[in-house]
DNA sequence: GTGGTCTAGACCACG
DNA sequence: GTGGTCTAGACCACA
């Protein structure tokens, strides 16, 4: 049973820094589709109030993928995708996501799971269908 | 390709804080049977010196292993595996692991790769043989 | 009458960003061979007291520089200039001054300056001696 | 080559404000002699299709002009320029380029750069020819 | 002691 | 309304 309505998340538990967690959860927008060349983000105050997060920390994020070259910034005016977003976000987050299974697929090797059952639990999740990035 | 002179080693860079590394290292020993009840684990020193780490992240992990119930120390002895460590960590691990690679399909899902690219990169790890879990 | 003990400062009323400033001022330091590969900035809760400023901004300055790969910092330890610094900051901060020296003797032309009255004004600036960046 | 068709333009990129810039653009007209007294400004509309820019930002740029004491609107009528703008700016646009050029001297000289170096990218930008103020 | 993150809230530049 | 900067102050990870 798919959500449709497909939100974006964060968790504020996890290790990981929330304007990282942001910083990837757009560039998954971007990989996936949902997000193309010059669409406009939703603005910082938008985006901080539909994750419950200060301002301060999107803003962070906004900042960091106009670094990478993702998204444009103009005062006054928002935050768009940019033309090359989708060829930058390709190469950096498939690399991720394929060093992520590498590697956890590698932590279950190591506590003596077979290949089988790591087999089987991977096809399940496949099979449980298209479940959004959850940091 | 056996793993011969296993070593622990932790990520500097990984936004997992050490100490937590060094706590699942600690359990993946002892999931995976090379640390078994009662062994002693390595002085806080001498750990610290290994690792080139600082003493006091060292304790910090030792400290939430005995939490846990996984160590147990005794000042002048040393900090040892407890009897009930493996069946402590095997459930904490076992579910971490699971969940990571739930994680990690997911992403992989979520940018649109295909499940048959996703059991081939998890084939591919497998046979490329037992890696030590590197965090 | 030169001031020797070199002090960095900002310019609060510059409409150059402070933390843009302190990027500059650290990255002139590392080009005029003040601060050398290696070298240890100062801490952000000292530089912010000398500064007078939010320690948000230095970490902000301190941030960017990283990026950039002219400073690394390490938690707990500190934040030092990296070996590459110097190769960075000088193709960058030479491209800068050049073209601010470019623009203000363009604007001078500009208001119908002399290359005389200019290159008066340019000598008597070199032989009033070695001014300390301000930005 | 002389400057012909002289087109006032702006840096969106620029940590100067644009109003600013603006501010700074029609003054230089002034000084140069390209606005005289009397003379007519675009009209805020026409100014801010030809830079591409928000009225509001025009509107700006010409009211503190107006508060200097350079240009007089007057509604149903436009703006104009002032008897006095020509004292008035002459004494502020010098003031600015002068400091401009000593501060970019101070800042090739905080980079180690030689006063020949400096002399002679002065005197190439000199000799390359009037250059319209590029803010 | 070090740096890293986040919040709350202010003011500015711009549309 | 938009984003940009800065402050004040909190808590965390680490040495």
């Amino acid at each position: 049973m798919p959500e449709n309505d497909h939100k974006l998340a964060v968790n504020l538990d996890s290790p990981i820094a929330v304007y990282v967690q942001i910083e990837n959860l757009i560039q998954f927008e971007i990989v996936s589709g949902r997000y193309k060349a010059k669409d406009s983000l939703p603005s910082v105050r938008e985006m901080s109030e539909t994750l419950g997060l200060n301002p301060n920390t999107i803003t962070k994020a906004y900042r960091d993928l106009e670094i990478m070259g993702v998204v444009s910034t103009r005062r006054g005016v928002g935050v768009s995708v940019t033309d090359k977003a989708l060829k930058v976000c390709e190469g950096r987050i498939r690399a991720m996501v394929t060093a992520h299974l590498r590697e956890a697929v590698s932590e279950c090797l190591a506590t003596g799971m077979s290949g089988a059952d790591i087999r089987k639990i991977v096809s399940d999740t496949i099979e449980s269908g298209l479940m959004p990035y959850r940091p």
